[in-house]
DNA sequence: CCTACCGATCGGTAGG
DNA sequence: CCTACCGATCGGTAGG
């Protein structure tokens, strides 16, 4: 142990002067340090986990110093959760305004949306929050459950709860007409597992786009109606 | 830093009496605590993960002090690495096997097995190796791709790819056929996710059997033959 | 939000 | 395979 070496991890934007850096007025005002230490643990928790992420990576990260990260959260469990709970709202938004689209234009002419379609409208939306522009939290959520504590895991499981929920009635549907077979309860697994895993895999600067994955799960899964 | 304290972690096992323990017959004679090593290491890493298992952990788990596993592995990315390859092996010797099996039964009367019933075989032996006895090996290779260094990924994506080679004339047979819809190479990255995903949530306690689970995948993802 | 720092823990090693 | 230890890093904090 050396007692005398500081810190000395000092991010670049802060070099351009001596002494104290100013903020820009683009940092200055609001309360937006919050959000750069929140999505920088988002990226650097998706790409090398939790564990193996340091306190001091985030701070770098978000251009701060290795004790800021503290003034935002109170620890990094903290943070975690925040990501996490953060990441989850963010889906449930995207979800509710996908289908709530879907509805609309689906009331315009008068015709209910069909199940399949529900379904569609579901996949894609859950493919964007996996695969999407800031697409880290969710990732996190998935796989990183471990590192929560019993506490962070129920309250995240309410909002998991309210996400999955949307999916029931639309997959109850399908089995009931014979487009999907097998238990429902284990189809939502099964599904979700074959979606969620492309965060294992998909590339963006690939050529299949979101609305071939989508197109690709549905022929997966369905079949024709009866 | 308090230089005078010692490694205190001292497992019961070796507390029965005073002084160096009397090792059983058991542990003495052949190479088995690299053994125990490795196994003490898969169920950790699968548990908590890679980075937050310290290599104490596992010593303290097949009954060492802190510093015996180096004498089996060079350092811990190399304890990781062999846990992967060793689920591998494993993994592939028992997919070898039950085609084998599969394949011998079906020459008996004379009848080739169907592109159907080999799926049946490979997705049930997937699954014993996800969630049957001693499945710590594979879920590691899963969910830690992401602490290997490039030369051990180039390791392990080879053993990985002959594992999935298997898969790929089954599943092409299926789409010639019609009974598998949508591109097969997508097909597999999403069968593989959903199998996958099951160690998330499958509960051995829980009422279903692997058997179960294998019925459900072939009815979600299989059409009927035209 | 930074400075300066602490106690704990970690991966790993020399020598037996 | 154990003993005894090292240097580095980590999460977190007091005080400003």
């Amino acid at each position: 142990m050396s007692p005398v070496t500081p810190d000395i991890a000092v991010p670049d934007a802060q070099r351009r002067s001596r002494g104290r850096p100013r903020k820009t007025a683009d940092e200055r005002d609001d309360g937006n340090r919050r959000q750069a230490v929140l999505h920088a643990a988002a990226r650097l928790f998706r790409q090398q986990g939790f564990a193996a992420t340091s306190t001091r990576d985030i701070a770098a990260a978000a251009g701060m110093r290795s004790g800021s990260p503290f003034y935002h959260f109170e620890n990094k469990a903290a943070l975690l959760g925040a990501v996490m709970q953060e990441g989850m709202r963010s889906a449930l938004q995207r979800q509710a305004n996908a289908v709530g689209v879907a509805v609309e234009s689906g009331e315009a002419d008068a015709r209910p949306l069909s199940a399949r379609a529900c379904l569609r409208v579901l996949v894609r939306s859950h493919l964007e929050v996996l695969l999407g522009p800031d697409s880290d939290f969710i990732p996190v959520m998935l796989y990183e459950w471990r590192s929560l504590t019993e506490v962070q895991r129920t309250e995240v499981n309410r909002l998991k709860a309210n996400y999955e929920a949307a999916w029931v009635p639309v997959l109850q549907a399908l089995h009931t007409s014979g487009e999907l077979q097998g238990d429902p309860g284990l189809a939502r697994l099964m599904i979700f597992g074959a979606l969620n895993w492309s965060v294992q895999w998909y590339d963006a600067a690939r050529k299949a786009t979101l609305d071939d994955l989508t197109e690709t799960v549905l022929q997966l899964f369905l079949k024709e109606p009866t």
